[in-house]
RNA sequence: GGGCGCAUAGCUCAGCUGGGAGAGCGCCUGCCUUACAAGCAGGAUGUCAUAGGUUCAAGUCCUAUUGUGCCCACCA
């Protein structure tokens, strides 16, 4: 027997359970077919948020449900190294003891995050065990792995074969705060007030000036030319002049340019092309030097001068101040513009000039412009097709080096004698030009990203040509945020059709943000967050994953109430307590001798397999989750249950059997269903529930069955339970109470509907709360003071001790009437309506006119009742 | 500057390819009916943002407007 109430804190045991018995693990199986995902891999860093909750659920529940279905389900776990995140946590610590990474060096440094990751790398995998998530442990990878590195290596250098990685000199988002390149990807455009300072500088042979607008003065040590545009008549005549930087002492052009916006700022600009986009490209198109005048660290460099050794700040209200001084300054203004931001540590980025690697995009995205073009991939919402297609039609080459130690060290070796570059996997012992030994390797790492771009098919052995990797790539489906879309979907994409030929998943669910109660990002910064684990504590793993998705749409954002923890929170309590009373009726003699409402309640369950499997395969989990509930709580508990009680408080019943039998097929049934959401409490159940089977998780998924297609028993309940709901209507308004058992005659229209009132007499009098129910044909003799009620098919009369107010009832069934006839009219002008007869689909019309018949015949038994009152 | 999403009951939200407005919470009434008071029964509540259009039929499709949120982007 089970406990009185359900207690979640079983919930590690059953997964320990689960765990030493192996069922999370998948191997190739040419008997089955395989279903694999692969886990958004957490940062090491990462603790559990409702983030992951809701991804890593979806997930699970996609994985338990192919289990059951017999496909062979690998859902393969593991973390990302991290770089950056990782790196400044231990460079933090490490802070703490008197430590930098330049005391230690670099391989100390290492041992020091390995040191770092063995401690702390495990905490979020322990945070996704115990949300139930039925991940194969066994094959748990991390980004660093040998097997995972061996195929970081291989792709760099087949890129790099192939020309589509190179060293090159290029502008890069560099943050002086971290000290490394950053991708675009990472930097993150936020609005911002800025000066925007008016200057001019004097025009070099004449005694006038240019002015122009700038936000950043500070980096006008690095300006090389000053802009204007060519159709601007106003600066014609300073074409090909020249201008002075003032503490530089730099004579610079004035050139014309398209770019330039004659209506914007004074129509001139200073081009600094070490330090700007734009600028850069203005800078190529007019063959300008480049001037690079800051420091990594964010401060200026001798280039600038006098400046040298200032950070950005300083030299900003310096630089202001001393051309103000020469009178060269003439106004600051406030305007808006955006300022490109680390995503990670939000510092502002430093457009610089360096050498770095990068991976030509333009060749790799082609196919990944396609795959999706083609309907080859596919993602959850249209919108987001249109954001990849974008992103990959307008893709820039990918700064892939970063200065930083923590990560894929690239491959690559510096002769120092003749400065050639070797790219090899394995570290070469001479150099293959000059056989010098002095080689150095590069001192970069790769971008984080780079390794989980493989991540679907690096997992599974490549570059090692596996069983695995031929049974399980490509995967199914992948679930994550919409944000690394560009992180990681894109890159996955092209590295999959890239190295393995295949798209590395056919279909992408984006699923959408948990935001907290006033709809704003959890975040650490805001201290908003509701931690899982805290609430799996409290109200157990499978309240907070029914919360997570039932009722919820995929991708839509939500927001986190704790109250609402508490609906989910009672439908478990209702199953709970449901199979505990079943559990107490069940014995060993059930057979299936079944009755009209156990083929009503069959039938149900049989269409809500149906939806349910459906819905899943259409990956609208809220939906299925919700549909599941609806069944369980209300058409099974609060009606069947409540139907066959008489019959199972009877013990000499012969129909006694046959309800056991469709409770346990139904109770079971809805098990299962509901195992992927909740797979704890279920599995208990399931364990008390039958000796047969070791585990729900490995039992059958229910399939549609047509021998429990029961529509005549369907109708037939349904106008009991309309009857019932009328009785009870009628009851309530009338003030008496439950415990008074009441006599109801029941006036049946047809036979049909007479033997149906006779078959299912004992539920609809113990439903009702009827000691007596009379069936008849007409309705005569009837004592006037009985209150009546019209349902399709009968007119049902409730004889009450207390004396019927004649007014009251006449009110109650004239506004009866007035609905009926409200219903009627519709009902008659939509079949008077030529449009809708010609156009509408046959089965349409038909509904409408059974509707029409049957509102016809209650509104003349309305009339008929509210004559029989006067 | 471009693109996208959202506006439905007091609150939070569902409503798939167009066919009589839904749920949960909250609220009101009555019930300790021997599985469950974390429960049971009954009830009230909506010009589905606004204005047009397509259609026999629009919360659902199209256009515009307003409000709101997000993403992308080099206007110094």
């Amino acid at each position: 027997m089970l406990e009185k109430n359900y207690d979640p804190g079983l919930e590690t045991e059953l997964y320990d359970r689960w765990m030493e018995r192996g069922y999370f693990r998948a191997k190739p199986n040419p008997d089955k077919k395989p279903f694999s995902i692969v886990i958004p891999p957490p940062n090491i860093t990462g603790i559990l948020h409702m983030g992951h909750a809701l991804n890593n659920t979806i997930q699970d529940i996609l994985i338990r449900t192919k289990r059951m279905q017999g496909y062979e389900a690998l859902w393969q776990p593991g973390t990302d190294h991290a770089a950056i995140s990782t790196e400044v946590r231990v460079i933090q610590k490490l802070a703490t003891e008197g430590l930098t990474k330049d005391i230690l060096g670099r391989e100390a440094f290492l041992e020091k995050v390995w040191e770092w990751k063995e401690e702390y790398g495990g905490t979020i995998t322990r945070q996704l065990k115990r949300m139930g998530f039925s991940c194969d442990w066994d094959r748990e990878r991390f980004t660093m792995d040998e097997g995972l590195s061996d195929a970081v290596l291989e792709v760099f250098i087949r890129l790099y074969e192939e020309n589509k990685i190179y060293r090159g000199e290029k502008l890069i988002n560099w943050c002086s705060e971290c000290q490394t390149t950053i991708s675009d990807a990472e930097v993150v455009h936020k609005e911002s007030d800025s000066g925007f300072y008016h200057f001019k500088y004097p025009i070099v042979g004449t005694d006038q000036f240019l002015s122009f607008a700038t936000t950043r003065p500070e980096t006008m040590p690095g300006d090389t030319a000053l802009a204007v545009n060519p159709e601007d008549e106003r600066y014609h005549r300073y074409i090909g002049k020249t201008v002075k930087v003032p503490f530089v002492e730099r004579e610079i052009p004035i050139i014309a340019d398209e770019y330039v916006e004659a209506g914007f700022g004074t129509g001139v600009v200073k081009i600094t092309p070490g330090h700007d986009p734009n600028d850069f490209e203005v800078g190529e198109r007019h063959g300008l030097p480049i001037i690079n005048i800051m420091n990594d660290d964010g401060t200026l460099n001798e280039n600038a001068g006098n400046y040298v050794g200032m950070d950005r700040k300083s030299a900003r209200e310096r630089i202001v101040r001393e051309m103000d001084e020469l009178g060269l300054f003439i106004k600051k203004e406030q305007i808006k513009n955006n300022v490109g931001t680390h995503d990670r540590c939000g510092d502002v980025i430093e457009p610089l000039i360096k050498m770095q690697w990068f991976v030509r995009m333009k060749e790799l995205a082609e196919p990944a412009v396609d795959a999706y073009k083609s309907g080859a991939l596919r993602f959850n919402r249209e919108r987001y097709g249109k954001i990849y297609l974008h992103w990959l039609e307008n893709i820039k080459d990918w700064c892939i080096s970063r200065q930083l130690w923590w990560g894929h060290r690239i491959p690559a070796y510096y002769c120092d004698n003749c400065n050639h570059m070797i790219v090899a996997g394995d570290i070469p012992n001479s150099c293959d030009k000059c056989n010098s030994t002095n080689l150095r390797r590069d001192e970069d790492t790769l971008d984080t990203w780079f390794s989980s771009a493989l991540w679907p098919f690096s997992t599974l052995g490549w570059p090692k040509q596996t069983e695995d990797l031929d049974y399980f790539y490509p995967t199914n489906v992948l679930v994550t945020g919409s944000d690394i879309l560009f992180f990681w979907v894109v890159r996955m994409v092209f590295s999959g059709l890239k190295f393995m030929d295949k798209l590395p998943f056919s279909d992408v669910l984006f699923n959408g943000l948990v935001l907290d109660e006033q709809g704003r990002k959890m975040s650490k910064s805001l201290d908003n967050g509701i931690e899982p684990l805290e609430v799996a504590n409290k109200y157990g793993a499978d309240t907070l994953r029914l919360k997570l998705i039932s009722g919820t749409t995929l991708d839509g954002e939500m927001r986190f109430y704790w109250e609402r923890l508490d609906h989910s929170r009672n439908f478990l309590n209702k199953v709970w307590n449901a199979s505990r009373f079943l559990l107490m009726q069940f014995s060993e003699e059930e057979d299936k001798n079944l009755s009209t409402e156990d083929k009503w309640i069959l039938s149900r369950m049989n269409d809500l397999v149906k939806d349910v499997t459906e819905k899943i395969d259409d990956y609208e989990l809220g939906m299925a989750a919700q549909k599941i509930e609806n069944f369980f709580w209300d058409e099974f508990c609060d009606w069947y249950v409540e139907m066959v009680k008489p019959r199972l408080y009877d013990k000499e019943n012969k129909s006694r059997n046959g309800a056991l039998w469709t409770l346990k097929h139904v109770l079971t049934t809805a098990l299962k269903l509901l195992h992927p959401f909740t797979p704890f409490i279920t599995e208990t159940i399931f364990l008390k529930l039958q000796s047969e089977e070791e585990t729900i998780m490995l039992s059958a998924w229910p399939t549609y069955d047509e021998q429990l297609h029961f529509p005549a028993e369907v109708k037939k309940i349904q106008q009991i339970q309309e009857a019932v709901k009328a009785i009870r209507n009628i009851r309530a308004e009338k003030q008496v109470p439950p415990s008074k058992k009441v006599k109801i005659i029941v006036v049946c229209a047809d036979e049909e509907t007479a033997n149906n009132f006779t078959d299912s007499q004992s539920f609809f009098a113990f439903l009702s709360g009827a000691e007596n129910i009379e069936i008849r044909k007409n309705a005569d003799g009837i004592p006037e003071t009985a209150v009546s009620v019209v349902t399709s098919g009968a007119v049902l009369y409730l004889p009450l001790d207390t004396l019927i107010d004649f007014e009251k009832e006449r009110v109650r069934l004239e506004k009866e009437r007035k609905k009926l006839e409200q219903e009627l009219a519709r009902v008659e002008g939509k079949l008077s309506n030529e449009g809708f007869v010609k156009k509408a689909p046959p089965h349409l019309i038909a509904e409408e006119e059974e509707k029409r018949e049957k509102y016809r015949a209650m509104l003349k038994k309305v009339e008929e009742q509210t004559n029989s009152l006067l």
